[in-house]
DNA sequence: TCCTTTGTTTGTTTAATCCGAACAATGTTA
DNA sequence: TAACATTGTTCGGATTAAACAAACAAAGGA
């Protein structure tokens, strides 16, 4: 039995939770994934999987094996996909999930140039946008925009957002604009917070290079960036939006920047993948690409 | 092709530097080696190995697969030996190497509870004693004595080795026995260093919990356990010994303890292991045996 | 220059995998 | 409660790939 096809068809089964299903993915009977399963069950002497007619589920130690599989075959293909040093031989289905507007703006405009010298690359963006498991769900790679926490992932800087002041023009006829920061205590904030769990509103701001807080009265906090936008456009406070996202809504006047020397901090937008010893070669040539394009943006 | 079953043999000839050998340590025929190796290079789209029939170094490419297969092989045998639970069911080559004194004195003696315990394991023990590259010769542990330098390994520190300071009869004849450190500046002391660039010889001594060194003369400095000890027996000066190693030798009256309030600071025994992910289940087992008895005695 | 050794090639044998279909087991539905 | 549909396992025939042995070609040593 060819080990590394197994633990291969294994992932597969414990991907999908059924053999059948498995079987269907790879164009194979039913048999061939089941004799896989059995053979590598009776090499490792313990039993991978509870049956039932009804239901595949991951015993014990199935789910310790099944992350290390993992991790086992993503390097074997890190290794297997090293030496292609001309970018036609570089292949291979490459996973990201990165926001959509990220996408729709930075990555999407710029993408022609690079399936044009990567041809056999298939790229699959997603924008699940939160905290999504990347070895389960075998992405390859996320970006990220804010401050970063998960330790387990490697992280390279892509570039900043600068972030813009805005308020709808409806707020400007019910509260005017507010020229300083001490005027803000009578305007309102929108507050966003990706947990909601913080408790005063503050208005974020740079100051000779420091980071300075403003707390401001507020009536609605949400945690969604696109809840965030709206809120803002429906005239209900003052949003700190990514210019990114902003801009477009400006240019229509549906948005106005305010205060524009008080912007606050630029959010780092930062490329995460795991750490694993060697990432593919699909994986670094890409990672270099979306460098290369928002250092020059 | 199984990949894994390729890259063992990659790993071999490697080794080997001769497809031939590497058939033959299989008991395969020559021409399954060179269409495994065959198929791992059109696979990785670049050649492993230069081969001139007389001889079959790695090329630049190969150079870097190979320690890369290497950990990726131990990886994968990790895996496979971990819900090994029954004793019965470790299995595999154990390859240890130790200083050649403590093979004999600390793990021979008690190996028969172990071979009794995991009879199928096949335990090989060297005493290459030096520096060698786990990796490439295929070592799974070491035991070292002294302090440690290589970082790229996982330390577990095992015991201690009292030292003792002695000297042989014939050396008192001459020159009497030291009873306090002041009359060491009367006495020779053998040098002992693994690298013999240190310049002044120095009696080494605890003082309360503290490491103390004290200049004295000495004629002879040598960089090699035996000749550090057939030194002493010769009468050549004071040597600072491992009780392990000398007990004998004093219980025969060869060898003398002198100034017993000042011995040097015990020596740590350590078990060094390279830093994977996981050891494997033979190796684990191994490593704990070893700790016990250590422990105990 | 001849000879031995080594890696590659070739054709044949052998073993394993693949495949489709029949089978057994289990949760669902009428 | 019983018939049904779906799922994992088993079995025999077809196919493919690996193992094997021998012949071949190339390169260093005598």
């Amino acid at each position: 039995m060819d080990k590394f096809e197994a633990m291969q068809r294994f992932v597969l089964v414990a991907q999908f939770g059924s053999f059948t299903k498995a079987a269907d993915a790879l164009g194979l009977p039913k048999s061939s994934i089941s004799n896989a399963i059995q053979g590598l069950e009776s090499e490792l002497g313990t039993r991978l999987f509870h049956r039932s007619t009804r239901s595949v589920t991951l015993t014990q130690d199935g789910e310790v094996y099944l992350p290390q599989c993992q991790t086992l075959l993503a390097e074997l293909d890190a290794l297997g996909s090293q030496f292609q040093r001309n970018p036609n031989d570089v292949r291979g289905i490459l996973r990201v999930d990165m926001p959509s507007r990220f996408a729709a703006t930075v990555v999407i405009p710029n993408l022609a140039d690079f399936i044009e010298k990567y041809p056999n690359i298939r790229l699959k963006i997603s924008s699940a946008d939160y905290r999504v498991d990347m070895i389960k769900e075998g992405i390859d790679c996320v970006i990220r925009v804010g401050s970063l926490d998960d330790s387990s992932l490697i992280a390279r800087p892509l570039t900043q957002y600068r972030s813009l002041n805005c308020v709808s023009p409806s707020y400007i006829k019910k509260f005017g604009i507010p020229q300083t920061i001490a005027e803000l205590a009578n305007h309102k904030l929108i507050e966003y917070s990706p947990s909601l769990g913080n408790l005063s509103a503050q208005f974020e701001y740079m100051d000779n290079g420091k980071v300075r807080q403003q707390s401001m009265p507020s009536s609605l906090a949400v945690n969604g960036t696109d809840a965030y936008l709206e809120a803002c456009l429906s005239g209900l406070g003052i949003a700190q939006i990514p210019m990114i996202g902003a801009e477009s809504f400006i240019k229509k006047g549906l948005l106005i920047p305010i205060l524009s020397e008080f912007e606050a901090e630029p959010m780092p937008v930062s490329l995460l993948y795991p750490s694993r010893r060697q990432p593919t070669k699909r994986l670094t040539v890409f990672m270099d690409w979306l460098q290369s394009i928002t250092r020059t943006t």
